[in-house]
DNA sequence: GGCAAAAATTACCCTATGGTAAGAAAGCTA
DNA sequence: TAGCTTTCTTACCATAGGGTAATTTTTGCC
């Protein structure tokens, strides 16, 4: 809880009231390797941080395919953005992809936090800010990198995702089948 | 002006002293196709919002090929978005593809807004969700169509832009080739 | 260790897309 | 209208990647 305390610290100043409303709405909760925490279809409750572990989200497509549009390590948070803000049925499955543990936020009570305490809006409008710049970044590689060097990117960006999770669900972040990308890690480990 | 006023009083109460700073740091400019407003490697002054007409952001690869990140039509904002919030050079040019009047703000003045007048926090986090929202949507598309699906997708989203724009503008936000998206269009004619 | 399950690799063939180039069509201007 | 420029289409070949399936490797569990 203190990492997340202190990361809303760094972008506004916190009155302790607000701190308490926080901490009251706030669920800390272990989660095991697995565990599905909002599914696609159904209705979206909660928004989750993640202190450790590694969460992702992903959606199924009509051939039942997997496509991963986010993988949530350390310091990240992760839920359904879609469905929330356009108060639809969830679209994504989010996954425990390592034993994690996470802070757990009803979504409506997070909304509420802003009219309760202003203060809130500039923190929640900064990493707003630096989560539209990483999805155009992501965005402008989809558009102008080979898998391959998408795939070394991917590793830079997570160094440390391979203990986590098959390769097949790197792949699926890539929008890549499982065998191409075996097969460029072939390529590379030939260099 | 009224349009983005409007905009703004739809998300968060609009004090009169706000309102005429937001006047006061507005330019409405008339711009022609083809001038470019935001060169790629500069620095970004400005943030734009389109009263009508089309921009268009694109970067130029290391091959000397764009990759075009987002066309903005009538009551779109864009810039250098990954420029201005890591404060950077811009990775971007941005292009008047067509005679358009759009609205010119200092990014600086701009920023200043927050802590001048809070009330813009809530208009400009609700702004930056639904960029959010739109980007997962894009990535999603991205993952599970295929380049023919994405077309009819794009056609919809924006069905008057191809009086605006070449087809290889389109083809360059889709991320194929013209020669592609040339074909897709021959085997959508013959259905 | 030994078995079963999951994951990764490899192989085969096929298709969509890219690169290059040439030609056709459309648009602009004098 | 004529001529130039830009855009679009078509063709040809090369290649990366997909789909299916078989095999190998790794992992987890008893």
């Amino acid at each position: 809880m203190e990492d997340l305390i202190n990361k809303i610290k760094s972008s506004t100043t916190l009155s302790s009231k607000a701190e308490e409303y926080v901490v009251s709405i706030a669920k800390e909760t272990s989660v095991s390797k697995g565990d599905v925490l909002i599914r696609q279809g159904q209705a979206v409750k909660n928004t989750y941080f993640v202190k450790d572990g590694c969460l992702r989200a992903y959606c199924i497509d009509k051939n039942g395919k997997e496509h991963t549009l986010q993988f949530a390590i350390k310091n990240w948070w992760i839920s359904d953005f879609i469905a929330i803000y356009n108060n639809e049925l969830s679209t994504l499955t989010i996954e425990c992809i390592a034993d994690s543990n996470i802070i757990e936020f009803n979504a409506k009570l997070l909304d509420e936090i802003y009219s309760k305490f202003p203060e809130f809006e500039a923190f929640q409008r900064k990493n707003l800010e630096r989560h539209v710049v990483s999805l155009h970044k992501r965005i402008l590689n989809q558009l102008q990198l080979t898998a391959p060097e998408r795939y070394e990117l991917f590793l830079n960006q997570y160094p440390d995702i391979e203990q986590y999770t098959p390769n097949y669900h790197i792949a699926s972040y890539l929008g890549i089948t499982q065998q191409s990308l075996s097969r460029i890690r072939v390529e590379k480990s030939k260099k």
